[in-house]
DNA sequence: AATTTCCTATTAAAAAATAAATACATCAAG
DNA sequence: CTTGATGTATTTATTTTTTAATAGGAAATT
């Protein structure tokens, strides 16, 4: 999957967040200093033609949604970050969480409990 | 910190593997079609930019080194990912990965047992 | 009905990234 | 000591990204 650059990764987590919306409710939705209208379009117009979007319009307005899921992007992204950075080992990834953020056994024990209850919870 | 572009990342990688390195030594670890000595060299000059590498001259030749570790940068990237795609939780984070391989409670219990060998490994 | 507002589409343009040709210096081989 | 190889520095060019101004149409307000 193609990867997103910094603007467009911001609009795409706008519009994950709210599915369906436009231009103007995607600009609102930045921090201050706000883009113009016009730059968030254009982002949305590259973010279609690399297929990340597709539009309908209603009346004069466009209204956006989302064509990757975000967990379909997510993905891409832990993956790749897994395998150039951590020999592809997914445990390689956890020992180094766990010693960045200095954590025991007994905490990682822990966020293990917290992984498994939410593995239940999806299955 | 500051996020490194495509090419700038393959020739960080070469560089972490490496260590010291000039442009031919870096320029021959890419596969065919191997890009120019001095497209290399111009990738260089801007990491030097950005901060990631210094280089020192020795005699002609140029010796570049990382200025900032693996490590470091591994950190930023699966911070930012825990960040922005898994509400900064890394059981999230894992629960998706268990998911996505389908991964057994039982599988999960090994790969967290190989996380825990690691993890004693290094401390 | 005229004017302002709101919307997209088109166009522009600066900045960054990508790629490499060209120029020039130095070393090594003959 | 000339020539080819090897190296960096400078310059050039294209593409992509980022940002937004401008243009023009539709809707709302006065």
């Amino acid at each position: 999957m193609i990867q997103l650059t910094k603007a467009e990764e911001q609009v795409m987590q706008i519009l994950w967040e709210l599915q369906k919306s436009t231009v103007q409710k995607i600009r609102e939705k930045f921090e201050d200093p706000k883009p113009a209208r016009t730059t968030v379009a254009t982002v949305l117009t590259i973010l279609e033609n690399k297929g990340f979007v597709t539009h309908t319009s209603t009346g004069r307005v466009n209204i956006y949604t989302p064509t990757v899921a975000k967990e379909s992007y997510s993905k891409t992204q832990l993956f790749g970050i897994m395998k150039n950075y951590f020999n592809n080992s997914f445990a390689s990834m956890a020992s180094f969480f766990a010693k960045e953020n200095n954590l025991s056994i007994e905490e990682l024990d822990k966020l293990i409990e917290d992984t498994k209850k939410e593995l239940r919870k999806e299955q």
